[in-house]
DNA sequence: CTCGTAGGCGTGTGGTGTACGCCTACGAAC
DNA sequence: GTTCGTAGGCGTACACCACACGCCTACGAG
């Protein structure tokens, strides 16, 4: 075995997330990594396939970050805190946001969280099909929140356009995104998980 | 004023969902949507500034097909109504979903469902900050499950991989996952935002 | 010291969005 | 009925993208 492996799969995702931190996920290309990494573009093939499975390397570095210990506290509490460890570590890189529902199935660390929802789920007593359901559910809360709160912030401009629209037609639509823009990023993803966690019926 | 426009943008964005109904979200571009109307790339920059605004008229076009007629039954039937009607508006154009999130600000139709939405939340009685963050766990809901859905539905590979993991790794998981392949995507959704609602404290 | 393996890279292909500038069909004004 | 400005339509060109392929070379085991 001469010449061993000068890059490890960490080394590329690190590498790839300060790209992506810099430049955003429009900046994120094979040729912009490869830079990143002093390498030309084509060395990057002998450790990945795809630009895909960079992609899924990236995920997979930032949901490793979660820490899933969560012994303690009602389920609805561990579920809350799982699904806030979550916001936590994507909060520091926003550009994978759009990535996450698309490697959620290949990314060993999304899958370990996933296992993590459903044990707090199981021991609060849910089972078969509502236990599907209920984890669809989180997984589509969870990753539809953070979504939407990067495309579209409170904070945001595009918060800020609706509140300037024509009261004659959206009265309300413009009264709530000007009071919107008061409200902070972690409290909107806390208190909307607790909405949901609530409606499972959990305590 | 010579030469009355040729191109309606509502013909534009027919023709770009049929080219996204055909070859989906990776077979649009400006020369597919071209050729799709039968004339030159840059001809189609006389009506369109731009790819986003493409996208946007596309977006418009399928959420202007959602009624929003909802005057009667309890608030929780109604938001159950108007976010059930955005999904059965949605599935027959799967490759929209990606971009419902990102052109949500812009597109008339959308602003008009949040209205709506809103006028369905106002009258149940809420309002301030708690109705922003309702409405904005609305979105979040809606989005994140009709993207959980498209990017890895229940009846797909993503979830058969999931089923097939190891079972001494991921018992709940894989257990879940082979559970999941019978349920449907309409009572996914349903049922998914039934628990959204019971968390809103609607009845 | 030799030699096969794997690391690294240069070139090329087919795709993308779109800036720019040209020709031309048209409809109103004279 | 001729003219003329405007807008429609398009061809070319540029910069970027992911990636196939094949080459050269540094290395480490034998």
């Amino acid at each position: 075995m001469p010449r061993p492996k000068s890059l490890t799969p960490d080394q590329i995702a690190t590498a790839a997330m300060s790209v992506l931190d810099r430049d955003g996920l429009d900046g994120l290309s094979m040729r912009a990594l490869a830079q990143e990494l002093g390498m030309g573009t084509m060395s990057l093939y002998r450790y990945v396939s795809d630009r895909d499975q960079v992609e899924e390397l990236v995920v997979d570095l930032v949901l490793g970050a979660v820490d899933l210990n969560v012994a303690r506290g009602t389920p609805a509490k561990r579920l809350g805190v799982l699904a806030d460890r979550v916001r936590v570590a994507v909060s520091g890189h926003p550009a994978v946001v759009p990535l996450l529902l698309t490697h959620r199935h290949s990314s060993p660390s999304s899958r370990r969280w996933g296992e993590a929802v459903l044990t707090v789920l199981t021991e609060a007593g849910l089972t078969g099909k509502r236990r599907v359901i209920a984890f669809r559910a989180v997984l589509a809360h969870v990753f539809g929140a953070l979504q939407v709160a990067h495309f579209g912030p409170l904070s945001g401009p595009g918060t800020a356009a609706l509140a300037e629209l024509p009261p004659e037609e959206f009265p309300l639509l413009a009264e709530t995104a000007a009071r919107a823009r008061t409200v902070a990023p972690e409290e909107e993803f806390r208190k909307g998980f607790e909405i949901l966690v609530r409606g499972l019926g959990l305590s």
